[in-house]
DNA sequence: TTATCTGCAAAGCATTTGCAGCACA
DNA sequence: TGTGCTGCAAATGCTTTGCAGATAA
């Protein structure tokens, strides 16, 4: 299903299929995390060590632009991207201590993207929402250190 | 009046106060943009070209700190500043085509930020909603363009 | 055969930091 | 006097790209 996805985008662009962009989507839509191209690479090389970085990082940029990956971030620098193969659209909280995340839904979003994006004459494609704090386990440790 | 918030902040940390964080910080607060270190070094330069690149920001990180400064990421892998003087919360919608921007409020977010903090057992402390999308005039434009 | 893929190593680029001299308290 | 402040230049760390050999079509 997902490879048809990236087989007909390849097929657009011109683009060629190979068994290796093939691992990596197999090995990216097997996770339910967050990942940056380094965690992802990592797992990859497990399967198939001669898979280098390079080709990781260039697959999910592809994924990306046929829409089967996005882009998460987490503000701290590094880019990660999750699948969205039978995902609901959510949204993150993370741990500012220990980078934990949880997943979430607010559907009142979609209503705030819609209000404000008539409100100012924009054509809105997406939204990021994102809660930072401390999770329970963060809190109860800091408590503990006082 | 911020001058006495950095002063105070400044005491409480052992620092000292110098007449280059002023001007950093008077110049910062003459703005209503979204500047980045390299943009209001180059505001800066043009009162004092004595004051260097690490200068600014090391002080815009010192506002950050002292609550004067919130950092505003646009997804375009730049670190901005905005200040907080007389300025209510509010998000940004950003088009994605010429990065241009605007401010909006939301209260609803609030409201979403406490619930799923109390229904994951968080604390949270912020959270950040950014539209993308394209605005008026790029969209147009692309339009005629076709 | 020919354009596209790949891995490697190197380049980019914004952000940080070490250090020697300067300035505030 | 003694910390902390500054500017410069160099280091970092992630992302991106040039290139030569490998591979799909």
């Amino acid at each position: 299903m997902a490879e048809r996805v990236l087989a007909g985008y390849l097929r657009e662009k011109g683009l060629k299929q190979s068994s290796k962009r093939d691992k990596v989507l197999d090995v990216f839509l097997k996770t339910r995390d967050h990942l940056s191209t380094e965690d992802l690479h990592g797992l990859v090389k497990q399967n198939d060590p001669s898979i280098g970085y390079t080709t990781v990082y260039r697959t999910l940029k592809l994924l990306a632009q046929c829409g089967l990956a996005f882009e998460v971030d987490f503000q701290d620098g590094v880019v990660r991207y999750e699948h969205s193969l039978n995902r609901r659209t959510h949204h993150h909280m993370v741990c500012t201590s220990c980078g934990d995340s949880v997943e979430f839904f607010a559907s009142e979003l979609d209503n705030v993207q819609r209000r404000i994006g008539k409100e100012f004459h924009f054509q809105p494609s997406r939204h990021t929402f994102q809660i930072l704090g401390t999770c329970e386990a963060c809190f109860k440790k800091n408590q503990s250190a006082t």
